[in-house]
DNA sequence: CTCCTTTTGTTTATGGTTCAAGTAATCCTA
DNA sequence: TAGGATTACTTGAACCATAAACAAAAGGAG
């Protein structure tokens, strides 16, 4: 038997589309980066928005926001990133609670040899793969459903 | 200083927007279903996937499709469902190599409490955010990732 | 028929994530 | 200017996912 469908057939197709692609793509992400750069994606993600930053600098805290994690998430890796000298970490002198994840020299090659893979591999999978105006949309909605949840956590 | 951006502003823009799904979507799903069924989001699709079956048995290797799931992955989650009396395991007849996983009535039970439940934060987090349009769009566009993940797994 | 390969699934080991608790500095209130 | 609350982060344990090795049945070539 069949359970009853509270979402009309094409709002049941994109739910599982959505749940198929967090379920997924994190594997396919992390195994290109793995291979080429021996980087998981999330490791990945703190060394690219550290390199984005002025000057490879972040409070934890701000690094959690950027890399959608949480801080008990970002502390352990970046205890693993900084046993391979790709980051360090200070206190930070203005509020002596906080710490600054600081990238290396050696952090910064490291990203900026991983980045061209990584970006070629996000052009096949998505950004290639639809037009323009399609993607726009997908970006739309997604950041939609990302206040959402935000949303959610707070309230 | 900043990395070099080889994607355009609004390509990166959907691109960030999707790698925040991909990291914060999953726990909002487990948050919801753990904190009202005491099951995880893959718990339930697999329990859920055997409930829209025709009479509550599927292969593994289908059931493994279905929820997106790797083989041993939803070896070991059978695994605690059967310890919860939710789910049996009989070897295949027809192929002995295979095994059918059974939906037993307490797991019925289960995901039919669990699923009105699961529906409405469908709901409120994705189905509901945005245009029927628009949906539909994110949904075609969700497939066409998919589609690009599968072949690089294969070729 | 026999042997080799493929399919199907399980298991073990490893490593990463999360959750709860803990520490330390800062803020705020009276 | 205490004192308690809050913020910022770290740590340890429990849990879950992944990968690699394993086992067993089926298929296929000679």
């Amino acid at each position: 038997m069949s359970e009853p469908h509270w979402l009309t057939q094409e709002e049941r197709a994109t739910w599982l589309a959505l749940t198929g692609l967090i379920t997924k793509l994190p594997g396919a992400l992390d195994a290109q980066l793995t291979r080429d750069a021996g980087l998981s994606f999330y490791e990945y993600m703190v060394l690219a928005m550290l390199a984005e930053s002025d000057d490879g600098v972040l409070r934890m805290s701000a690094l959690a926001e950027l890399t959608n994690g949480s801080l008990s998430r970002l502390s352990h890796v970046v205890q693993r990133l900084e046993r391979q000298d790709l980051v360090r970490r200070e206190t930070c002198a203005d509020d002596r609670r906080a710490t600054n994840a600081i990238l290396t020299d050696e952090g910064r090659d490291r990203v900026e040899a991983a980045a061209p893979g990584h970006v070629r591999h996000a052009r096949t999978l998505v950004v290639d793969a639809v037009s323009a105006q399609d993607l726009a949309t997908f970006g739309r909605v997604g950041e939609a459903i990302l206040d959402r949840v935000a949303d959610q956590r707070r309230g």
